[in-house]
DNA sequence: CATTGTGAACTCATTCACAGCG
DNA sequence: CGCTGTGAATGAGTTCACAATG
């Protein structure tokens, strides 16, 4: 194994890039994978498939290739997906909603175990999951007594931030922000951000350049 | 101006940061703002501000500042969204719904001109935006009528490639992929992945590795 | 002998440090 | 004098190339 350096981050974002397409291989009925193929699934370097489970162990066995689900094992336990995980939503919105009703959350071990909004007219309601609305005051008790592990965020960007600091004082360390605006947070709280905007700002820059060339 | 060499990406997805920044200071009044200030509220360094301006012009007043409403215009020409663009979207579920429901998307420009799914049930059913729900069937013939430039796709994993395949057939060259799989595309095309399942991986495994140093 | 694992080379991105200028 | 603009220095991340090996 590699001496441990630090990891980049990118190497995070790819192993589950690759955690995926391996429970693709492995439904599809592949028992072993090359870091090639794996690579070309996932649109990177082979090299940088080999470097990046390099840094956390040796996983393949030389002229042959890695074990699918050996492979998937090992990667989930590096990402820590290997548990289930206690979400938190504050804003029940169209998104909100959907992020509530997704399939693919539960399946994967991350379960909304607490929602809140401010409108009086959501409060109360009970979502299909069987969730009840909650009002976002009881956020920072509600958050602590159900153990929140990660707070998301899908409120209007003008109250990002007080939602923050609501999930910050029930010391929560963890944050996913879908509203487009930057929260500001202590070095202790780790803060994803996804942000549609931004995406759709990459490809139209992209869009009107790629012609002048 | 510094000799047109390559863009960072990274520099792009700044630029979008720094025009809501802008967005926000403009609302709270502000007329100038020095890269110090927007770089904070950016949470990023203020030489990084000002060279990945400087990849563009000199848009600054030494010893003052950036004309906070000058730079905005400045960065939408850059980014391209300084006009309307036309996309549509393949997937008419929850996330879908949503997307075609949020206020900002028309507020800045992109506009959802169709909308297709498989669903029989959801086929023709008028959306709250007076949007048909067409059948995917259609989406070829449809998108390259409408001149749609953007496709968005928020299918199940298991269909987004075939998604992909329609819209490449009507020539667009621009996706937005929201299903978390990797889709497959020639060159010509510009595709963008949101995928909220990375981000949550992301968050455990530094939940996990932040108490291990 | 095909494919992994990895130091070294390279490419790309960020930050520094200060000259240039309003 | 203060803040921008930018070359030069540093740092991070990717790819190469090949030795190691099941």
């Amino acid at each position: 194994m590699e001496k441990s350096k630090k990891i980049p981050k990118a190497t995070i974002k790819r192993l589950s890039l690759y955690y995926r397409q391996l429970e693709l291989l492995e439904f599809d009925g592949y028992r072993m994978v090359s870091s090639e193929k794996l690579a070309w699934l996932c649109q990177v370097n082979p090299a940088q498939v080999r470097k990046d489970l390099g840094y956390f162990g040796e996983f393949g066995i030389r002229g042959v290739g890695y074990d699918v689900r050996d492979l998937q094992r090992e990667i989930k336990t590096i990402l820590a997906v290997n548990r289930s995980w206690r979400m938190a939503i504050a804003g029940v919105g169209n998104l909100g909603s959907a992020l509530l009703q997704h399939q693919n959350f539960p399946a994967r071990g991350f379960h909304f175990v607490a929602a809140f909004d401010v409108d009086r007219d959501k409060i109360g309601m009970t979502l299909p999951s069987g969730l009840r609305v909650r009002d976002i005051r009881e956020l920072r008790q509600v958050a602590e007594d159900l153990e929140v592990e990660i707070g998301v965020i899908t409120t209007p960007p003008s109250v990002a931030q007080e939602v923050a600091d609501l999930f910050l004082a029930s010391h929560i360390s963890a944050l996913l922000n879908f509203s487009p605006t930057q929260i500001h947070v202590p070095d202790c709280c780790l803060v994803e951000n996804i942000d549609f905007t931004i995406k759709l700002d990459i490809l139209t820059y992209k869009l009107k350049h790629e012609l002048d060339e």
